[in-house]
RNA sequence: GCCCGGGUGGUGAAAUGGUAUACACGAGGGACUUAAAAUCCCUUGGUCCGUAAGGGCCGUGCGGGUUCAAGUCCCGCCCCGGGCACCA
């Protein structure tokens, strides 16, 4: 029997859906093993051979933990809400849901194709009512929720309006405000709270909920029509489509991701996750440690936040952002035209201007002082751009000797600059040293910096102007989107006050719209909607203007994926997210595989929302996914042929300066990359001049300008040759002539890019399962190299696991009929499968799986080289081999005889013992360097071997009568004699 | 600028401080074949000496260091990829 591996992968892909080979139960009596991939949002484009890496690598982890009696969870689904099948709608009209079907059912069909062991009854998608039903009820639960700061964790929200009722709002509880700037609610008493109006309560409480409305500064992208969070945002565009964005203030939707910035920081410690990702998400929360300062102005104050108290002495003035609540308030008469011309034209100012241009020093002075806590001493308040709104308070003390923006402002300005440090040098820049000494006159003095910062701090907490205090950088997550492919949020307005539906309402189903658009008036596109009111008394969705208007804007993507994880545990739970037997069985994800570009976003949100619902007490741990892999990029194998796109020599008679242009009527011609070199060099090509009579006119030495074409990669072999008469059939290159070499050769030039269909170097995994199968492509994938390394996709390498297959089956037949023996094995024999087995069983413990297909490689080399057919071999091996290259493992196991899956076999133990060597063979070296080689028993000693070594006629030769000044003798690895 | 990764043959890459380049692609040579495909065998870091067998020297981005021994550890650079960035 030839190794055919349509029948083969075709027959045992029916098989495994008709018996349901992998519908996992959930089955107390067995240990779990939980291996969850990222799951993708099912674009009209498709899969192409980069999106597999990880749900090949997750897919080997979990049929190996499988075979070694593991209960595996290993499901799949789609996130399914997303802008593209929405932009898609906006222009044909089609409802999203119809495109995302679709899209969903060709991912489906390619990720069979690959023979994933997923349990596709558990299937999820974001998009589906019976499931975000769940995500809308987590929402009401965050809304429902305050941060308790006394206990640390959060807490239904009538607990705290029990607490309010009976103390008022003091203390801690005040302090909780966080978030975008925010005007701050003072303190205030139980009998006040009960003499506040319900919209001034429902206010108040605002400031608590872990979702909220507020008004809030927000990336605003008129492009997009939406509202994006932080890391939606790259470089001041959006990271979709590279829309500008602009900041603008307006009522939007939050969760108040910022009461978790410490947890979700120490929570890093024990995560097996890669150190940059973590490192990631610590800058991403960015902690820093410093004080609070309160400078007194007149009988109010501006607080700032420093990370240096220390250099108190050298303030010599107060920049306040523009966007700062007291600009308005402190400017005096005289400056308020001035600021406010300013104010505005810094607002207008887009993220990305204010961005590139650093450089550019602007600032305004308000014309008001405040009061040094320390010196009494007058400081001017200024306004300026390089102070960002949503840092810290929006507003710095700015210490010129100690801060080289504030240095750089006070040059511009001239305002003073007093030295802090001791050895600074003021008209070079400010001293940023953390190990310098102060030089301020008064308490500081001499005080190295770190001393000199706990010293300040107790100074201010003395005279109640500052305490030490902790700043994140993470902001709160902007969670309203004016879009309509995403969940509704369940929540309606009574006098503009915002109030949850009841659970009994969910799932809010998205309602029918007549455009995608948004309304004429801005709205989001629910607006559009006849039926979008609630009726508080039926308790039912009404025609809209009959009720209480529903919210208007959606969920941003990245809801859903916060917590699907857990619904993969019970996915038909019809009364609960998932019911805590489940979830108590299932446990945390323990292999989560996914790509880097969700480090900062979908991890950090899905951590956060875990951490709630632990709080809650509603699942009972709280970090979603102890180990994580980042896998790398596959990247794309671009071919360029190059193209003359002009031509020109000094001396050439013309009537204006410019190259000899290449007519764009006449064909243009591509040219073999060696060919191109000797044009460079002008040897005389005469098919030059059938192209362009200019040629034969040249009266000295030509200068070509050169271009690049893109050409398709499937075209070009592994020469770099292009099959030019294939791409003409392919169609898109008739406007093209080619100059080949001599030999009729076409030689490309490659480069590696991101993998996209723009460069033409998109690998499509169906081409390649077509003509190669399933199996080879999975080992392909996993042999290319290291998982979380980037490598390009270069498909003339497929050939070496191709034959290895081949090799493999062909272990099992001769002459194409099965002949497998029972004879017991050899030591060699034995030694091989022992070694693969041993190094396979590492290999995928530390996801280390290129080096295990080389093992099998190696594996069936030797096993091929002894002729070797034992039934004893190549049963493990075929076990071994199941999880890399499932298809062929099942036919062949079925071929030896067995009728269950071979997923059910238990996993082969190796044994040291068949590792064992007689002898071993030393590399002798001397000084380092390997001279020779000699055979010794394995077992000899230390001594002895070195009396063998030393008594050798090839070492003695070398060591020309001299004794050794020192022999080092490692047993089993080397000799080094040392002269 | 700061923080993470990473630089090893023509290419993808391997190597608990212990024989650098396993495995694979490509390339070159050969066998089988009327031929091709497929398959199998040999060679393949550079360089020098030798007719040959064989041997010498150099070699993991660069420069130092530790060590009997460094791709691996330490110090200082250079380059590439990724993340963050007027973050007070």
């Amino acid at each position: 029997m030839a190794y055919d591996h349509k029948k083969i992968e075709a027959d045992w892909q029916r098989k495994w859906k008709e018996e349901k080979t992998f519908h996992v139960k959930n089955d107390p009596a067995k240990p779990k093993y939980y291996a969850l991939d990222m799951f993708p949002y099912p674009s009209g484009a498709g899969l192409h051979v980069g999106h597999p890496l990880g749900y090949i690598a997750s897919d080997i982890v979990a049929r190996f933990k499988r075979h070694a009696g593991f209960n595996v969870l290993h499901p799949m689904g789609y996130d399914s809400f997303g802008l593209p099948a929405e932009q898609y709608a906006i222009q044909t009209g089609q409802h999203p849901a119809k495109t995302t079907e679709e899209n969903a059912a060709r991912y489906r069909e390619q990720l069979d194709h690959i023979g994933f062991s997923f349990d596709w009854s558990r299937e999820v998608r974001t998009s589906d009512p019976k499931f975000y039903k769940w995500t809308q009820w987590i929402f009401l639960q965050l809304f429902n929720s305050f941060y308790d700061a006394r206990t640390n964790k959060a807490r239904p929200i009538s607990e705290l309006i029990e607490r309010f009722e009976k103390s008022g709002c003091q203390g801690q509880d005040a302090e909780v405000l966080t978030g975008d700037v925010e005007e701050i609610i003072g303190p205030f008493t139980a009998e006040e709270w009960k003499s506040f109006s319900e919209r001034t309560r429902q206010m108040v409480l605002q400031y608590f909920r872990l979702a909220y409305l507020s008004e809030a500064w927000v990336n605003w992208c008129p492009a997009l029509g939406t509202v994006l969070a932080n890391d939606e945002v790259k470089d001041g565009v959006s990271e979709r489509g590279g829309h500008p964005v602009e900041r603008k203030r307006m009522h939007q939707w939050s969760l108040r991701i910022t009461a978790y910035a410490q947890r979700l920081l120490d929570g890093l410690d024990e995560l097996d996750w890669s150190g940059s990702l973590k490192e990631a998400q610590r800058n991403w929360i960015g902690r820093s440690t410093g004080a609070s300062v309160r400078f007194a102005v007149d009988d109010d104050f501006i607080e700032v936040f420093t990370t240096r108290p220390d250099t108190l002495f050298g303030v010599s003035f107060i920049t306040l952002a523009p966007e700062h609540v007291l600009v308005g308030k402190y400017t005096t008469d005289a400056q308020r035209a001035e600021v406010e011309a300013y104010v505005k034209s810094a607002t207008n100012r887009s993220e990305r201007e204010r961005q590139a241009e650093v450089d550019k020093i602007s600032g305004v002075f308000t014309g008001r002082y405040a009061k040094h806590p320390f010196t009494g001493a007058e400081i001017p308040i200024w306004v300026g751009d390089y102070v960002l709104a949503g840092y810290g308070t929006g507003a710095v003390m700015a210490v010129p000797g100690g801060d080289q923006r504030d240095w750089r402002f006070a040059r511009h300005f001239d305002l003073p600059i007093i030295p802090v440090t001791e050895g600074a040098d003021m008209a070079k820049g400010a001293d940023e040293r953390k190990d310098a000494v102060i030089c301020s006159e008064g308490f500081l003095k001499g005080l190295k910096v770190p001393d000199a910062i706990s010293r300040a701090i107790e100074e201010l907490e003395k005279l109640g102007a500052g305490e030490g205090r902790i700043n994140y950088r993470l902001r709160d997550a902007a969670f309203g989107r004016q879009r309509y492919w995403g969940e509704p949020i369940p929540i309606y307005y009574k006098d503009d006050i915002p109030y949850p539906l009841p659970e009994s309402a969910l799932p809010l189903e998205l309602p029918v719209v007549d455009k995608f658009q948004p309304t004429e008036t801005g709205e989001p596109p629910l607006a559009r909607a006849k039926q979008w009111a609630w009726d508080e008394t039926k308790k039912k969705i009404v025609a809209t203007g009959e009720g209480a208007p529903l919210e208007t804007t959606t969920m941003p993507g990245w809801a859903g994926s916060s917590w699907y994880y857990l619904r993969y545990m019970d996915p038909h739970n019809e009364e609960r997210f998932a019911s805590p037997e489940a979830i108590n069985y299932w446990q945390q994800i323990d292999l989560y595989i996914g790509g880097s570009e969700h480090s900062t976003g979908h991890l950090l949100y899905f951590r956060f929302w875990t951490k709630f619902l632990y709080d809650l007490g509603l699942i009972p741990f709280d970090e979603p996914a102890k180990k994580l892999v980042n896998q790398g990029m596959i990247q794309g194998m671009s071919a360029k042929a190059r193209v003359i796109l002009g031509f020109d020599w000094p001396g050439r008679e013309t009537e204006d300066s410019e190259p000899l242009k290449l007519n764009d009527r006449k064909k243009r011609v591509l040219v073999s990359s060696s060919k191109a070199e000797l044009i460079e060099n002008d040897s005389g090509i005469p098919e030059l001049s059938q192209h362009w009579n200019a040629y034969d006119g040249r009266t000295s030495k030509t200068y070509f300008e050169w271009g690049s074409v893109y050409v398709p990669v499937q075209y070009v072999n592994g020469r770099d040759e292009l099959d030019v008469a294939e791409l003409s059939k392919h169609g898109g290159f008739e406007e093209f002539e080619f100059l080949t070499e001599t030999d009729g050769g076409f030689k490309v030039l490659r480069d590696v890019e991101k993998m996209s269909k723009r460069w033409l170097n998109v690998v499509n995994p169906d081409e390649i399962i077509e003509r190669y199968g399933a199996d080879t492509l999975r080992l392909y994938e996993m042999f290319l190299g290291p998982l979380e390394q980037s490598k390009p996709w270069d498909t003339h390498g497929i050939e070496g696991t191709s034959r290895f297959l081949r090799k493999f089956w062909n272990l099992f037949f001769e002459s194409d009929i099965l002949s497998v023996s029972d004879v017991a094995p050899s030591a060699a024999e034995l030694k091989t499968l022992h070694a693969t087995l041993k190094k396979v069983t590492e290999d995928i413990e530390r996801m280390s799986f290129n080096t295990s297909v080389a093992q099998f490689m190696i594996a069936v080399n030797e096993l091929s080289a002894l002729k070797c057919n034992k039934r004893d071999i190549l049963e493990p091996l075929t076990i071994a081999l199941s999880p890399f290259a499932p298809h062929i493992a099942e036919e062949l196991w079925k071929q030896l005889g067995h009728s269950e899956s071979i997923s059910k076999a238990r996993w082969p133990q190796w044994h040291a013992r068949f590792l064992e060597e007689n002898n071993f063979t030393y590399p002798i070296s001397f000084n380092g360097k390997t001279r020779l080689q000699l055979e010794f028993p394995a077992n000899l000693t230390k001594d002895d071997l070195e009396a063998a070594v030393l008594a050798n006629p090839e070492v003695q030769q070398r060591l020309e009568g001299k004794t050794p000044k020192k022999v080092i003798v490692v047993p089993k690895r080397i000799v080094n004699i040392v002269l």
